[in-house]
DNA sequence: CTGTGCGCTGAGCGGCTGCTTAGCCATCCA
DNA sequence: TGGATGGCTAAGCAGCCGCTCAGCGCACAG
């Protein structure tokens, strides 16, 4: 079961039955995917009727919107809290790829929404979201930039090593199971070295110094 | 428009209806994915009624399986022979990435639904599917360990960073565009020098020693 | 010229789709 | 006590779903 945790991402949202069946259909999203979804699953998930779904949201795609635009806010907001109050450039990226890993992998089932939903969106909406994502993407760069600046890291191509750091996290949404050998903690551990040594770190988790 | 270039993975497939009818079910569920796709959509895409389909394939379920199944062992073959006559283990990493990276690319289209679409599979074609995913992810790791061995590379967790790696390549197929601004061949280019990175390859891509 | 088989189509089956509507019932203010 | 309000449901609309089947036209063997 890949479903079996709950998502704190939404609980602020109310009414409660307009919680469950933004949580119901996160799941069914994830299972299945959008298209395949019908309004009677995430309905029935919720504990409630087809119709109910239609007094809290005016369609599927509203439904859809919402999930991707608060998982959006709530990842770019990790990011941006990591990267806050670090003493240099090599530890706001470790910082910034260990929250942003944690985050895909502890709230798995709401990042497949969020990473791989993104195409059902309405033209607006999806408009919407592309500016929420191109600050995320703008937030990496900068620390690369920075560290760069520094002397800090080695990076040959900026723009194109920040989207691949990006790239890397993203996908852990993908084949995360809670069932797997590794804890989010560990992931973000690993992936926070492996971030620093393509940044061309130069302490960047080498085992030792020379041979 | 990221569905205009075709696909000679299928080059192969005989008679002409059934190749026609893959490589619109291959454009139907990158696009829209397998559950969304109507088997009315796919006969259209290739030309024919609805009826036709089921004279080639079972179900449409079969359908994605040959898709699934075709792709998974032109990928593992690529990577195959990408490994084959480097001289060292740095070079049969570089030569690896950069072989997968641009075949996601360069078929993206038939790599979204190789994977990205798995869950869609029947039990049973999705075991036969999995045999083919560790042995790619078993040539990955087997160049990592040699590279280790040989003092080449300097890994702490390989099983970790070759799953990474994968990760990384996989994921291409999610973002890659041909209206973006980097080729397929650069961008394998750029992820060789990355994955030499994560692999603690001492020369891999220092632009300067010192600044 | 007939007969056989193959690739294909038009029509259609039972069932499911997103969404709407009429109306029920508990709650709350006057 | 009465009437309005808001959350909810049963029923249902028009249309689409995967898949089947009888039958058509064409190539080819005799």
């Amino acid at each position: 079961m890949t479903t079996g945790e709950i998502d704190e991402s939404f609980g602020g949202v109310t009414p409660d039955a307009a919680r469950r069946l933004l949580l119901g259909a996160v799941q069914a999203f994830a299972q299945r995917g959008f298209h395949a979804t019908t309004t009677r699953d995430i309905a029935g998930r919720a504990g409630m009727s087809p119709a109910a779904l239609y007094i809290h949201y005016k369609t599927k795609e509203e439904l859809l919107f919402h999930i991707s635009r608060v998982g959006h806010e709530r990842s770019v907001a990790v990011l941006e809290e990591a990267v806050e109050g670090a003493a240099d450039s090599a530890e706001r990226l470790a910082h910034a790829v260990r929250a942003f890993v944690r985050w895909h992998a502890e709230h798995h089932t709401t990042a497949r929404v969020v990473q791989y939903e993104l195409a059902a969106l309405g033209e607006e909406h999806h408009a919407q979201i592309v500016v929420l994502r191109r600050r995320s993407e703008e937030i990496l760069r900068q620390v690369l930039e920075d560290g760069v600046r520094a002397g800090e890291f080695d990076i040959p191509d900026i723009r194109g090593t920040a989207l691949a750091v990006m790239s890397l996290c993203i996908d852990v949404a993908r084949w995360f199971s809670p069932q797997g050998r590794r804890t989010p903690d560990e992931i973000g551990e690993l992936y926070a070295d492996l971030a620093l040594r393509m940044a061309g770190h130069r302490a960047a988790g080498v085992t030792s110094s020379s041979g």
